[in-house]
DNA sequence: CGGCAGTTTGATGTTACTCAATTTAAGTGG
DNA sequence: CCACTTAAATTGAGTAACATCAAACTGCCG
């Protein structure tokens, strides 16, 4: 998670970062398309996925307030996935050849971008883990826990109630199964008083058994 | 792929580098474990991969000759995952904090970096499609392509054969099937003429049906 | 020759997919 | 505020893909 630099109302707009804002479903990257930018998003969800030729997609990760679209765009102009906002969302973009020349005289920079680069790269490990080896229920508790770990570490979480503004197809395309199968999984969950996924918002019920289900060794 | 550097006959060896061996099928790093070093593959083939509570356990990547065991190993002393030798190794190991010192001063190492990121990154998601969308066949196909892409750029290759020293029960864990489920397939392939696995060598017959089946978008 | 690891094959079971119909929720314009 | 429209979620029945279990087979090494 990189912070976008604050912009004092006084200033004038620097020229190495720029805003922009997308709808709910609108596309904000493609695969093999170049930029000189590097985007942060700044409010709103939205996600990583690659397209298959047949129309299939896999949801590589969500994206929440605070995440880099991905960190190896500050090392290639060429994106290696698609996005897309899942909610109306605002994205700062900085240009990509500044990043690199603070990161040169910066070792605060530097090391915040391999922090981001692990992080990265175990959860796109953890990620084929689950899809290889585990069942349905596990998958989605696992994107569930997932989803909750990175919601609590951005803000408050009263009562287990987590936002989450996903449809079930996006689900679906996340763990690999589905949108009607992902709909049995949670009526299972919600008829085991596990937890409850309506309105955007996941109301967990029963910690320990979805951590039972979903919690990766 | 980081190359070691050379050590001349004449020189004493120096203190940021050491060379490993390992045997066949012996674990090479595991999950949480710290290093000082970063470790290249010299020789031989290995694997990365993640170990389940129940033990079943996903193989991420296979590692070939001038390999980092993962380009991550650079930023983060513990490991994120666990490897083994699939056949007899040689490892040379740098200490971390040379590599680091070296990158502040050299360009070329800080974008060789990086380009090792993309990659790293973009196979890492590749994988994550494939497992989580395709079907048996489909993926076998895949990684038979994807290895044989990265044998071709290490070595040349006559007739369409390529050294492929991989137990059955591996492909398994590395595609996310059962191994009797990965005999039937590659039983399938060798019926219809696309592709031949036997001691140690796939012999490639129907290159483009391959493609057919295994490409990605 | 015997033993072991790896592979193959068959029979059966389970999980998740597909197809299709129905219900619920969310907008939209009158 | 209510009919109308459309998208999303649920439910059921039938099917396909892959797993599981178990036995037979192969090649290899002592």
């Amino acid at each position: 998670m990189l912070e976008p630099s604050h912009q004092s109302a006084a200033d004038e707009p620097p020229n190495w970062q720029r805003f922009l804002t997308a709808r709910a479903g609108e596309q904000i990257a493609t695969r093999n398309q170049s930029s000189s930018d590097v985007f942060v998003l700044c409010t709103g969800w939205a996600f990583r996925f690659l397209q298959l030729p047949d129309g299939r997609r896999q949801i590589l990760n969500f994206l929440l307030p605070g995440d880099l679209l991905s960190v190896v765009t500050i090392f290639d102009k060429q994106f290696q996935f698609s996005a897309k906002a899942v909610t109306a969302i605002q994205l700062s973009g900085f240009v990509r050849s500044e990043i690199l020349t603070r990161c040169k005289v910066s070792p605060g920079i530097q090391s915040a971008i391999g922090r981001c680069c692990v992080e990265e790269s175990r959860a796109a490990g953890e990620l084929a883990g689950v899809l290889g080896q585990r069942s349905a229920d596990e998958r989605i508790a696992y994107l569930f826990l997932h989803l909750m770990h990175r919601i609590s570490a951005r803000s408050v979480v009263r009562d287990h109630r987590y936002p989450l503004p996903l449809r079930q197809q996006q689900i679906a395309d996340a763990v690999g199964l589905t949108p009607v199968h992902v709909s049995r999984v949670l009526s299972m969950f919600r008829d085991r008083r596990i937890c409850v996924l309506s309105e955007n918002v996941l109301n967990v019920l029963d910690h320990a058994e979805l951590e039972r289900i979903g919690a990766i060794g």
